[in-house]
RNA sequence: GGACUCGUUGCACAGUCUGGAUAGUGCGAGCGGCUUCGAACCGCUAGGUCGAGGGAUCGAAGCCCUCCGAGCCCUCCA
């Protein structure tokens, strides 16, 4: 694992430096050091200094003299630094070799973690009665990079993709279609999702407001959607896939794929509530309430000072979270699956294979979706709920961690983008509202971006024609939103400005991906593919060496990324990777330099910074292109 | 009222999980760099009581406690 390498065999030699002094059971650090401080360094002299009762800095000489003592192949020379680390600097000779070399195979940042366990990550999962949000976004690209990022740490991922298609919001607009006339054609040409939800959803829940009586209206329907064979049911179904198509061709637009959809109505249709609903009674997680004001209820009990939770109302119907227990059992393989599968009509990019649920067992294949463990997806408003289903989970499963909810804060309006949508908010940032038609879509953001980018490409190559430039626009728009939407922390409110969240400058994807680009073009411009038998100990300047270190670094990022479900972590290497390789480019010629070797050599290096680059965007779903 | 999350330079963030050296980056501001492998770039300068207070520690932006400020959740809504 190249850098770790290093690192593997620092550690085993302080630990034999210290078996040598009869020290044990020291748990010190070794990480790659801070600029200015060799290539690696550890903190074991601050915690020996109580036991030995000598300083840091005394220490540091003590296991640094007895560490050059020992026989090493990746590390020059140990030494101590006044301030009581032990620093070592690396021979770069031998460890360039390495990293180098291995940056050449496909398996590079390969780690493994998940031992090909299977892991579900669910994602997206937006009601299918209106078009994807800025909001939405966030959620689908955090659990795409998740599942991405899994992959790449030895998990069998399935991504699952859960559509909602019997719940309030579907019942909204079928009420608009049935009560208020809207025709079922959009428009001039408009998207049918963004039709549903800008027109029939937002105009028809004003209209709740006006006229509260026809909250019955929509009660009637959703009962009737729950009941599989009702005209209204059979009706959501054909407009409900309708959005979902167009749904799914923007998440496919942003590089984001599934392995298969899982409808809600069928969940409800399999049974699998009762069979659940038995479990939770035998196994007394949910009681009946005899009085109080839950009287006639199931509920759930709080946490400590935690309200109870009803899951089964008076009336015998389930509620919101009732509906995800079984979806979260099922997940896990706790149930006996009632679900066929069969292929979804439309194909993904890259042919990947799509499959969704149906109760129809004939012509359907033997799948497989569930897993050992399960990630949700599900924006952090939502903790609460999410933190009952995870007890519950840990009961039924009898493991701890088994079910994750992975959280994020929301996406919200800047007080200038609100004003655009004609809201006023006195400076202050908005949460976004489908219902009041307060939101940028997904799809609007991605053509601005296009626009821009078409813009600035066009300007530096004339000489390109506009499918060529279409291409390389389309990969910089996509890029820009995803690492927009993954370069801060997941509990980091994202504040959306219709101009400043539109930058293509610094921290942004276009600049890592215009690395790419200035490498692609020497190697071009070299007129050969790089042997790889060069020697690498030609590469010497610091510029040289902190790429190559970089380069090096990457299964630990891809390591560190996967232990905390944070693709921050590799954003945040592509970008520091950039940044090596841009210094390198300033400080260092490559061609026409007339050393034949060195030349070589150099011409290998940008090479597996090219590939590495590539693949660590990859992990990101961003592609570079050649040239833009 | 209770639960959870956040607070680091003018703005937006990284670093906090796993304590240790000189607290990093981008935007913005000021200055400088294309007859050179692509300036969507690079270099330099200015800018910080790490929300406040206390505690444990040889040592805290980081751990514990209290407080302040912001967000969000706490329906027989979804």
């Amino acid at each position: 694992m190249t850098f770790q390498s290093i690192l593997d065999e620092i550690r085993n030699n302080l630990n034999k430096v210290l078996s040598e002094l009869s020290i044990s059971d020291i748990s010190f650090s070794v990480e790659p050091a801070k600029p200015g401080f060799g290539d690696v360094s550890s903190n074991i002299s601050y915690l020996l200094a109580k036991q030995l009762k000598k300083s840091p800095q005394q220490i540091a000489q003590i296991i640094s003299e007895n560490y050059n003592k020992n026989i090493h192949t990746l590390v020059l020379k140990s030494e101590p630094h006044p301030s009581g680390y032990v620093n070592f600097f690396a021979n770069w000779n031998q460890l360039s070799q390495l990293i180098l070399s291995e940056s050449n195979l496909d398996t590079f940042g390969f780690v493994e973690l998940g031992k090909q366990s299977t892991i579900v990550v669910e994602h997206t999962s937006v009601n299918p009665n209106k078009a994807l949000h800025i909001g939405h976004v966030r959620n689908i690209i955090i659990g795409d990079c998740i599942s991405r990022i899994l992959k790449k740490a030895d998990y069998k991922v399935n991504v699952l993709n859960y559509i909602d298609d019997s719940g309030l919001q579907v019942a909204d607009i079928l009420v608009g279609f049935t009560h208020f006339n809207f025709d079922q054609e959009p428009p001039n040409g408009k998207k049918f999702d963004h039709y549903c939800g800008d027109d029939v959803y937002v105009k028809t829940t004003q209209k709740y407001e006006e006229d509260p009586s026809l909250e019955d209206i929509r009660k009637n329907i959703l009962k009737e959607l729950e009941d599989g064979s009702s005209e209204t049911a059979k009706f959501a179904d054909v407009i409900t896939r309708k959005v979902l198509a167009n749904q799914l061709e923007t998440c496919w637009n942003l590089s984001v794929t599934y392995d298969c959809l899982n409808f809600e109505s069928q969940i409800i249709r399999s049974g699998l509530w009762s069979e659940i609903f038995e479990k939770l009674k035998e196994m007394k997680l949910v009681e009946f309430e005899n009085d109080g004001k839950n009287t006639g209820c199931w509920v759930i009990r709080g946490d400590g000072k935690e309200e109870d939770k009803v899951i089964v109302r008076s009336n015998g119907t389930a509620t919101y979270i009732a509906k995800d227990i079984p979806y979260a059992a099922w997940k896990l393989g706790l149930l006996d699956d009632p679900f066929h599968y069969e292929k979804y009509p439309i194909s993904q990019p890259n042919d990947q294979k799509l499959w969704q649920t149906t109760l129809n067992d004939s012509d359907s294949s033997e799948n497989d979706f569930t897993g050992q463990k399960v990630i949700t997806v599900i924006d952090s408003r939502q903790a609460r709920l999410q933190k009952i289903i995870t007890d519950l989970m840990a009961k039924f499963k009898s493991v701890e961690d088994a079910y994750v909810h992975l959280g994020y804060e929301s996406v919200t309006l800047s007080s200038d983008t609100a004003k655009t949508l004609g809201l006023e908010t006195e400076g202050k940032q908005t949460q976004m509202s489908g219902r009041k038609g307060l939101y940028v879509s997904a799809d609007s953001v991605y053509d601005l971006l296009k626009e821009k980018t078409i813009q600035e490409t066009s300007k530096r190559h004339p000489e390109m024609n506009s499918e060529e430039i279409g291409d390389i626009a389309h990969n910089v728009a996509v890029g820009t939103l995803r690492y927009e939407m993954i370069k801060y922390d997941l509990d980091k409110i994202i504040t959306f400005d219709l101009t400043k969240s539109l930058s293509l400058e610094g921290d942004t994807a276009p600049y890592i991906q215009y690395t790419h680009a200035r490498a692609s073009r020497i190697l071009e411009k070299s007129g050969r593919t790089p042997s790889i038998d060069v020697n690498y100990s030609m590469l010497s300047e610091k510029s040289e060496l902190d790429l190559v270190k970089t380069i090096g670094l990457f299964g630990i990022a891809v390591k560190d990324s996967a232990n905390n479900l944070s693709p921050k972590v590799i954003a945040r290497y592509c970008y520091d990777l950039a940044v090596s390789f841009n210094s390198f480019y300033e400080h260092n010629k490559v061609l026409g330099i007339g050393d034949e070797n060195l030349e070589n050599s150099r011409l290998c290096l940008v090479n597996s910074f090219k590939m590495t680059i590539e693949r660590a965007l990859d992990l990101i779903g961003i592609t570079a292109p050649e040239k833009m």
